[in-house]
DNA sequence: GCTTTTGCCGTGTACGTTAACGGAACTGTT
DNA sequence: AACAGTTCCGTTAACGTACACGGCAAAAGC
């Protein structure tokens, strides 16, 4: 299907391309007649703006501001697919600003806002793990009309452009039946929280929520199930003593530190049976899976995750075409076998 | 970091634009010292040629030539992948032209593939299932100076643009693993085999030879695994007879007939205990899947690799980029509790 | 010496869109 | 009738690249 130009609208319409480029772009100054025919013209012979002579004349380099944590390599990993991304969109004019906040530190996390709002970004990509703060900054963007996306974590009443990331509720819930395959029976689980770091954290939360509802719909007690909080600077002594009964034990680790579990298991010595599940491709993650002391990771495909994030304002701003608004990553399950081709 | 343009090339090289170009397209008719002139400046100057500019200029539509089987739901996915990709490419003049195979019929993959040629295509995607044949095309296609891409198998002797798919052998040895979670002991293993169908295909015997790896690695007797020789319009009466020594039996289905499987076993009221694993979310599979009928179902990602596919040859065609030559999709592992966020 | 060939280079135009600018035609006011 | 204000529309110059075309000089040919 052929498509008509502006030059060509003009001349059947008997007007010049301003006329016809002053409808398009509703800047008004135009009579209703004429601008209906126009109008009528260019749907009859399926007008489309050419992408690369509107970005030539534009002639426009789109800033995009990247607001993510750094602290471990979950994020780095993110933010790798998002350089990646924009290495590909280079040539297209898409350039990047990254703002790195604590995000233990609410004040940073502001603080880093304001200095990308500041910036006057075209398009904005951010976690939303600090949720208050987080929707103060969306409004401020809404307001600007700068289109921000989410990844990692979304925040339904801010209205992202676009939410790229994982059901964490459903992925708590699939840990619990990876964790329980082979067993008719409910089995006795460990779920392990780091009480200095994840009793802030919504997706913990979810992630758990999801693991017992596992446990409840089997008709399993929720007794099997306990919560081994964990200080900073830990021991983890008490794991004997709830593995008495039959000698197996279920761990869960609902965050990414399922390698600091496994080497405290090793350190004490432990000798049940024991299965074990936690989340996160990183490295050593992946050591411990590939030494056979873990059982399963769940991955949430961060670099994915990023790329998405600027593919979507790739879309919107230069070929100003539609973008999912629920993107959510696969449950993807790495094991051994598998892990060297995830990505 | 800014970039130069031919123009800014020119005045600095003390030139006009046309020599520029002349040097930048090795088009010859140019001084060698000039040359070098305009060629030092233009990577000083951080050169590149501006994608709008070059595309608007050319106002080219790109012909991709898409060359696959049509038979299941596997293929329509991976057609369908191909498709939305190319119609968020349409806009920078992206078309497809479909070319439909037989894929056991080889005279009916060279006919499409000729036809495929004949047109002139700028680009080329294939399944090179049907290798000697493939080999052929691809010779051809080099010949004329066309990319070629392929998706579901390699044939790594072709050379192509990119390879698009899954490491086979590996998926079967994943396959075996999860058959075998939470028992500590060989177990028993029934394959099924169409001989009417998968005894042509080399992508089965891969995940074969990976499922029987895994058993020799555990030091477990091969004579443990049987082979299900599967006739057009089967019965699955010897099932029974496999399964007496302890009433347990799992079953690796490896193509995409789980679902036949299944049926057959309910149809002939088989009741011992049984763990099956198969290939592809097709909507059969997914139904058995969440019926609890089949544990583990291994996703192919057609869509994301019909998908990648395009995305490689606009890369290549319209960015003139980098593409990656190897593009392995994950093992994707499918229960019950995560197929929906499956893609 | 002249013409012809060759090597090298500049000019000009077009691709489709955008938006500033200016101007014609019309309306309303004094 | 003169003027200002409003509404509507056309003209034009870019944006950076690609390439056809023509042209000038030096080298080659007779």
């Amino acid at each position: 299907m052929k498509r008509i130009t502006i030059k060509e609208i003009a001349q059947q319409a008997g007007v010049s391309v301003g006329t016809v480029d002053r409808v398009l772009h509703k800047r008004g100054e135009v009579a209703e007649k004429t601008k209906l025919l126009v109008l009528k013209i260019a749907k009859e012979g399926n007008y489309q703006t050419n992408v690369f002579a509107r970005n030539l004349k534009l002639n426009k380099t789109y800033h995009l501001a990247i607001l993510l944590p750094e602290d471990n390599e979950y994020w780095k990993t993110q933010r790798k697919g998002i350089e990646d991304a924009a290495s590909e969109y280079e040539s297209l004019g898409v350039q990047l600003q990254f703002y790195t906040f604590d995000r233990s530190n609410r004040d940073s996390f502001l603080e880093q806002s304001n200095l990308a709002i500041e910036s006057k970004p075209d398009g904005v990509i951010l976690a939303p793990i600090i949720t208050d703060e987080a929707e103060q900054i969306c409004a401020q963007l809404k307001r600007g009309d700068i289109p921000y996306v989410f990844v990692d974590s979304n925040l339904k009443s801010a209205e992202p452009l676009a939410f790229i990331g994982q059901d964490t509720f459903q992925s708590g819930y699939l840990a619990a039946k990876l964790l329980n395959i082979g067993f008719d029976n409910g089995h006795q689980a460990v779920i392990t929280i780091y009480t200095d770091f994840d009793s802030l954290n919504k997706t913990i939360d979810e992630r758990i929520s999801g693991f017992k509802k596992f446990y409840l719909e089997q008709g399993w007690p929720l007794s099997l199930i306990s919560e081994l909080k964990i200080p900073s600077g830990f021991e983890i002594k008490e794991v004997k003593e709830w593995t008495i009964n039959n000698g197996r034990l279920h761990l869960f680790i609902p965050n990414s530190r399922t390698h600091q579990i496994v080497k405290r298991l090793e350190s004490t010595q432990y000798e049940g049976l024991t299965r074990i599940i936690g989340y996160d491709k990183i490295q050593l993650n992946v050591d411990v899976l590939k030494d056979n002391k873990v059982d399963f990771i769940i991955n949430q495909n961060p670099y994915r995750q990023g790329y998405l994030g600027v593919q979507a304002l790739y879309k919107h701003l230069i070929i100003k075409g539609e973008v999912a608004p629920l993107q959510y990553m696969p449950l993807d399950i790495l094991t051994k076998e598998n892990v060297e081709f995830a990505n």
